[in-house]
DNA sequence: CTGCAGCCTTGATCTGCGTCAAAATGCTGC
DNA sequence: GCAGCATTTTGACGCAGATCAAGGCTGCAG
């Protein structure tokens, strides 16, 4: 279903005078829990940080593979995803940039992570990061309200995969996508970087059922392709009552 | 589907000779959070704490509501759940005794919570506790180790929900519950205290087709039924095997 | 340009689980 | 004990989505 790819290599920090401090000029900085660190500690950061590019398709680390690592990605998208013995798969996350990865503070990864297109991440030893923690209780409580965050996306996960048909699913997806690209300034253009096979699996479907809500919501006007992984949201309203949506989905949201 | 129930009152700690320090003697301190908190400080939680009992089919808080205290509970199990317009209904989540409850670090709670069976909580006003959270780090750090643990739980839910047959989601929701009983000492009864409803509403399945499942269970002797409510696990590796477990399922695991 | 290889879409058919219905079982109060 | 009610189990049938099977589209190599 996916290939393993081959596992890459750590890049070293590149230090030269365009990025003698690059944490301060990071620009997912503010989303991400970097940004509970004051600016002048920043120097910190940038002392335990190494920096990773993945190409499509490469394999992060596997499901059960031990912890060592935490990561924040800059760029790109990854998929994290869990298989059953004989090859059945959950997708049960797509991170964008700014998200947090590795939030096990256990002993081996609970799911594999891989690049859907080229990444770039920061990664953090989870010991030294620890260590960072102790220094700066405001990032821990960050963290803590990413996990939140992340608990409560969780749950609505479950409730798709639990009670939603397949067109309520299909529209659920892409109004989260949405949402997340209307935060940074999109308004309503959405992209699918990841393969059709990618979004059943997220979504407990298959390639099939997925294509076929997709033609549908495109023949009923909800949307409208602009290639076959671009697609414009038409009526985000009857978007939103697809996805059943809360009524306030308009409020934005913050980290 | 769910009866509201009357929101209870909350009760005032009573304070007599036999609890003058209750959380020193609480028989779920060392499994919860609690844990965290060296004996001699014990005293700033009983400062704070309010015990809080509720009837079978009460409502602790529903879906919505400002989030204003956090949770343990004690005794009894608590069933959290989400609902869609049209009464469809998800629960992400059994609670038994030790489990912490309302960790959301956010404004509102995600799911409802009520009670399956009688239950006794203790309860934190959230403001109160954070500012200890500040003093005892280590509690801090056990509660970001709670949310890492129930994330990777709710993972395995998605994995569940999105790709598991009827039969392999009914002997995984016995496999979870006979793990549960086995960290406090039962061997191999397993007690269901929710209904068959709530079951299937946790499985994303009807309750014919959890009670066809279990049935079917039964007839293949890999379980067997004491009362409807309470069952006997004759063939652990087979059902290990049906819930598609891992392989060292048979490792004690701890919070 | 042409040919090939991956994806994606669409159609036809099948099936696991949902729905509808009714009987069995257990629980409570008398 | 027995009546009355709620819950669970079992059976018959239907349907949403899976499976099986063609094409169609897009991008890349030559």
């Amino acid at each position: 279903m996916s290939s393993p790819g081959a596992r890459p290599l750590i890049q070293p920090l590149q230090r030269t005078t365009a990025d003698a401090n690059p944490c301060a000029a990071c620009k997912v900085r503010d989303l991400s829990i970097c940004g509970a660190i004051e600016p002048e500690h920043l120097g910190k950061l940038d002392a335990i940080v190494m920096h990773k590019k993945l190409q499509a398709g490469e394999t992060l680390f596997f499901e059960g593979d031990r912890s060592d690592s935490l990561y924040i990605l800059t760029d790109g998208c990854v998929r994290l995803s869990k298989m059953l013995a004989d090859g059945r798969r959950q997708v049960t996350g797509f991170l964008f940039p700014s998200d947090f990865l590795g939030l096990a503070l256990r002993e081996r990864y609970a799911y594999s992570a891989e690049a859907v297109d080229a990444v770039s991440l920061c990664r953090y030893p989870k010991n030294r990061l620890e260590a960072l923690l102790d220094q700066f209780p405001a990032m821990e409580r960050r963290l803590l309200a990413v996990a939140s965050n992340e608990l409560a996306a969780a749950q609505d996960q479950m409730l798709l995969l639990g009670r939603k048909t397949a067109l309520e699913r299909v529209a659920s997806f892409i109004f989260i996508l949405m949402r997340r690209m209307q935060l940074k300034g999109r308004q309503d253009v959405v992209s699918l970087p990841m393969t059709r096979t990618d979004i059943g699996d997220y979504l407990g479907l298959t390639i099939e059922t997925v294509s076929r809500s997709l033609s549908k919501l495109k023949r009923d006007r909800v949307v409208r392709f602009l290639t076959a992984q671009d697609l414009q949201v038409v009526d985000a309203k009857r978007l939103a009552a697809l996805a059943g949506a809360d009524d306030d989905w308009q409020l934005a949201t913050t980290i």
